[in-house]
DNA sequence: TGCAGCGACGTTAACGCTAACATGTCTCGC
DNA sequence: GCGAGACATGTTAGCGTTAACGTCGCTGCA
């Protein structure tokens, strides 16, 4: 009778017993301590015996388990990164940054994402921290009081990313957007415009679009100059927001002479806005975005922008947290960098 | 003497002891294990007592540790999403909408970065698995034959996803690129372009945009036409790229009027091409991109394209996962939805 | 020859939590 | 008043791995 066609493939995992450690130490014939540290590289194992244990793990398919190991030698080689959102553009090349420190090292990036909101935040945070990670990055310094205690507790480094304009509860890297926000204004005050438009999200939890606003507002006020007009979508940045308001803002205020958007993605809109009812830029009008996405390049014009040195912001988060991991370093870290405005053709 | 002066302050993370579930018991005055029930939901725990342990946890900051709890209860509330990029625009919307249905779960998305390679993908998945996830969804049929055992041995159910094109190890959903790719090439021809050109990418294992190409050549050559010229940088996907390499293949294929490329970001950057160079499109140059990513909207001109369902894909593979996490369910669901063409304006 | 020293392995006891079972305690119906 | 049953809580024994320490045999040198 053959039995291969009545019970399930022993491929099928559902059929297959979990393997342990003990499996591979059993097939090799030895204590499952010298296949453990075998597999891992650690020291006191004989090249003979080593590759014997490499060879039956590999040959049964075993993976370790992290849970258990992690549980036993209290150490975990994950760096939990909290982010807004993955989709605007801009935190992926945070990540990247990251990642780019991390990879030759043991530590893993791992990503989490809270939408911009903060009661979301507490949620991934707490998710994030309770597998105890060796490192916690997190976008931004506004957080729920909640939060802002784990973090302090979590016992391990902690550096909020993006921005400067506020008091982190530990490292922090980033620039200040109000900063930004004000050099642009006043590069735009320089320039001659005076009827002046913003264009943005209405997330009430970017608080870094908020804070650009507010030092692109403070800029102006100290010069006299009003915003002529201000509009904030609810939806997300994207190109088609930032042409559709502004036409509705032209539509509205016809004699603006320059609009500063909350994000490259929406004066790209803008951008094509006017490439589309054929305006001329920046004679007919103005633009200037933030971030210095990767999407500015390759347009037939350069659009004003404001780089937020996210690569470098990434970078310099995963070294504080390499530096960090052992609790030996001590001493916060503030690195406040400097972001750069390229004006570029359309200001 | 005083010595809050000479020990490090309590409010340093460093200084403090780790919490444990026994300090939230003792404060309370229970048992762990009613604590534990209390602070997870279980039954069997009087509201009384529920609520005296929840406020101790949250008085002194208590946060699980689900490494001792997914060892002992052999469950993990995580599902693992390995894809080949962050920085492509097309995976966040995947990754969103398997976040869309996880969320009313108790599970999580965890997010790991293949870089287009086999041999990253394997050492990330390897990783990946080695913390148990309830559930694995991997971008792409192509693996490593390591990568494929891992795959079969893992006690949780894994779902390929994006393409159709090839054997699943097990779960799959996607569409077919070759078929995307082919279609698209007899709408071009249908349309009555004979020059016809290829832009991509390089990378070696973006096997989706090989068959895309595969596709759209074994169409070319049903029709008895070659491509006119052919070309493939080994930098990302960007915009600049897209320019770039439109500029310089219609300096050496001048006769082209029509471009096929791997990627929207890629037609994109060809429409900039064109907008710079005052060609009119479709009338000087037709193009066609892949994916109906969202920088499309917006752009004065509607890019010919096809929506690569990104969205519907992560949705139907979170829903796999979570209909298989409990071992009960079986069979295998291979599910090919249907990309779908845009012409627009630019074919 | 004796023994220090080292390399290669094994044994034990956690790590922090939870499944499963055991133990009260209180209510209710007869 | 008393046992059945429901509920609230406690006890025990792992989960799979690794840190720390123990053991054993062998080498080399006095």
């Amino acid at each position: 009778m053959r039995l291969d066609v009545l019970v399930p493939l022993a491929d099928d995992a559902r059929m297959t017993k979990r393997l342990n450690l003990k499996d591979v130490a059993q097939l090799v014939g030895v204590s499952e301590m010298t296949a453990s540290r075998a597999l891992r590289g650690a020291p006191d194992v004989s090249p003979k015996t080593r590759q014997k244990v490499e060879e039956a793990a590999r040959s049964i398919g075993y993976v370790p388990n992290r849970i258990a190991g992690s549980l036993s030698s209290q150490s975990v080689n994950l760096v939990a990164v909290v982010v807004p959102s993955l989709n605007s553009y801009v935190f992926p090349e945070v990540l990247s940054g990251i990642s780019s420190v991390l990879k030759s090292t043991a530590l893993k990036p791992v990503v989490g994402v809270s939408g911009y909101r903060l009661d979301e935040e507490e949620s991934v945070i707490r998710e994030m921290l309770s597998w105890r990670p060796s490192g916690l990055v997190v976008a931004g310094l506004e957080h729920s009081e909640s939060t802002r205690k784990m973090l302090r507790n979590a016992h391990c480094p902690v550096v909020e990313v993006m921005d400067t304009d506020g008091t982190p509860v530990c490292h922090c890297v980033g620039v200040s957007h109000i900063d930004a926000g004000r050099e642009m204004a006043e590069q735009i005050l320089a320039r001659g415009y005076r009827r002046i438009g913003f264009i943005g999200t209405k997330l009430p939890q970017d608080f870094r679009a908020l804070k650009r606003l507010k030092g692109f507002e403070e800029a102006l006020q100290a010069a006299g100059v009003h915003l002529a007009d201000r509009q904030q979508v609810s939806g997300d940045s994207t190109i088609q927001n930032g042409r559709r308001l502004t036409a509705e803002m032209l539509a509205r205020t016809p004699d603006l002479d320059c609009v500063y958007y909350s994000s490259d993605v929406m004066s790209v809109g803008g951008y094509m806005h006017c490439l589309a009812e054929g305006l001329s830029i920046p004679d007919d009008l103005a633009l200037a975005g933030f971030n210095n996405l990767q999407i500015l390049e390759g347009l037939p014009l350069s659009l004003a922008t404001t780089d937020a040195c996210r690569r470098e912001i990434g970078v310099r988060a995963a070294e504080i947290i390499l530096s960090h991991s052992d609790a030996a370093a001590s001493g916060w870290v503030f690195e406040k960098l400097q972001s750069k405005i390229t004006l570029g053709g359309s200001l």
